[in-house]
DNA sequence: TCTATAGATTTACACGCGTAAAAAAATTAT
DNA sequence: ATAATTTTTTTACGCGTGTAAATCTATAGA
């Protein structure tokens, strides 16, 4: 083969296409008639030609990049959500460029910093959520077009998707109370996730439903390492012979893991069957939940269909020139998923 | 405040700094006087001016971006390394961009081509192993520099920092002769990661080296879901009576944490005290083995001083004019972390 | 055959910044 | 103070592509 080609306009003198009608085929390879958009396809096969990125985007109105920021990619969960992202991301024609937080409000305002300097047609975020710097998120989703998937924080972004907290967690208490003891609520205190705070809502809502007695068992803890915080807390509330025989509905898998290891640690047994100390359970259906001791009865989030519909949205803001639409929001309902722990 | 400053010539002013001095300080600030620098920092906050990424990209002589290539973000182990990574890279004054292979060679060859027309300064590359395509490994890093780690791949990059497996491996199969059964080695019969061969020879030159019988319990099992592979092979270990009494050594913590599942699923108890079943021991340090039950006897990794050694070295390389340097490697020690399970 | 029209080409300018060279200014050394 | 040196400014061009407007060409329908 020749030599490398470098522009464009080599590219279009050896293809034979004109360089107008090539730019305008790398902006959207459909905007061409079929048959040139084949020999320009066959003509970048050959030569193995690929525009120059930077000047590419220098001046197109939009460019085909999109940001997708989560708030800590060391949790498995949000490191899934991110590949489901990532890969419709990719079969839409677009580029995804994944940003974490880390947990902190200062690096998510710093991702949004950086990523409006490279323009994107659009973001997709999870907020951190209490931690979050609301009016910064405000600011920039003023300037970029901002979805908001997982947590939801109110007047940011034009869409949000996210999970039926009310649901699943009203099918799990529904659950829970009827296999045996009716749940109580383990949680941090001051969460930091917005979900939390609506988990603990429709705990208490469910269980009044049935005339249920709510109990939250709210513990002290800060930042997101959740399992170390179940883990200790466990370990207290192991002790009290008041916890022997109950059923306790944790805010989320992590925390779950955690007070399951502490239960392994006292040498409580605990599952669904009758001579278990203890009956566990939690939400997220995290990736480790299946290998838990026992395996965790949880909630799936749907999130295949969360992803889904965060990127269809997001297209439809990107392609529509509608200026003034509704701010949308969905929820997607949780499935029960049963296995030993309750 | 004014109205938003578009062009670096507007900025240079307003600021009362000519513009190509403004061009070499977004370069690099060490590059102009002092005195100079603070103007145009204070006049940055003032102005809220940012050079368009694009337009300065286009002609750089290199860019400021490195590319961060990890097999797969869903193990939290490799979302703790690019964390790590991600941090050196910034404080470095460099832009890291993060990729993951999702355990896939066409993804990790893809990840390159695309990081290739971003034309960065240089590629950290967690390679898969096995799996990659190393001729297009070789293709990449002969044309943009790359420094390896995790896993080694012959003849690909500049260097390479990891793990001295034979090292970690060997102490761990000290300690757990010295404390009990020697132990047998559990894993996969085909593994997908290099460092995997590394340590089953560790393990059997170990096992020699203390005078007994090394003995590979080498199981099936396709792809990078470790722990169903332990789980799902760990479920017939515990059925053979055999086994009643063994340590077992796990090439990596996932396959362990499958394994301690099955184990408490079989009613079987595991850890180090006398009257256990079973001793488990792993490797990796996995940020859930606290929490497994009982938490896991393993190997921590010091991927500080890989990510510190990893980045430094690449900054060398960007830096240094140095055409033919011989390929560096290191390899760090691991450290024994003893949890109850061994 | 003529014409309407979608799509391609030609021409030309713009984008925002990198960078080179020469001149000017500021700093340091003598 | 003068000379030597460092740093900044001035001037000017280039990078590779986007995009607009006018013109040309192929295709299809009448």
């Amino acid at each position: 083969m020749g030599r490398k080609i470098k522009t464009m306009e080599e590219f279009a003198s050896l293809s034979g296409i004109s360089r107008p009608t090539l730019s305008k085929f790398f902006n959207d390879a459909q905007s061409v008639k079929e048959s040139t958009r084949l020999k320009i396809e066959q003509a970048i096969e050959k030569h193995d030609y690929r525009p120059n990125f930077y000047a590419m985007n220098q001046n197109r109105r939009k460019t085909k990049n999109i940001g997708l920021v989560v708030p800590n990619l060391t949790d498995p969960f949000f490191a899934g959500i991110a590949r489901k992202l990532e890969e419709l991301i990719v079969l839409s024609g677009y580029n995804p460029l994944l940003l974490s937080s880390h947990g902190g409000p200062e690096q998510e305002i710093a991702n949004l910093d950086s990523l409006r300097s490279i323009k994107p047609a659009g973001v997709l975020l999870a907020p951190l959520g209490r931690a979050s710097n609301v009016q910064k998120l405000k600011d920039f989703s003023a300037l970029v077009p901002t979805v908001l998937f997982d947590a939801n924080v109110e007047g940011v972004g034009e869409a949000f998707f996210g999970s039926d907290n009310h649901q699943s967690i009203g099918l799990m208490v529904d659950y829970l109370a009827r296999t045996g003891q009716p749940p109580k609520f383990f949680e941090m205190k001051d969460p930091i996730n917005p979900n939390a705070y609506k988990r603990r809502a429709a705990y208490v809502s469910a269980m009044e439903k049935l005339g249920l007695e709510p109990e939250l068992l709210q513990v002290k803890g800060d930042g997101w390492n959740f399992e170390e915080i179940g883990f200790a807390s466990g370990r207290q509330i192991m002790q009290d012979s008041k916890y022997r025989g109950a059923t306790i509905l944790c805010s989320n898998d992590r925390l779950a893991i955690g007070l399951l290891s502490a239960a392994y640690e006292s040498g409580l047994r605990v599952g669904h069957s009758a001579e278990c100390d203890l009956r566990v359970a939690g939400h997220d259906d995290h990736p480790f939940s299946r290998y838990t001791c026992p395996s965790l009865t949880t909630i799936a989030q749907d999130y295949d269909a969360i992803g889904e519909r965060s990127v269809s949205e997001m297209l439809k803001i990107i392609d529509g020139a509608n200026g003034i639409a509704e701010r949308s929001e969905e929820l997607f309902e949780g499935r029960l998923v049963m296995r030993s722990s309750a």
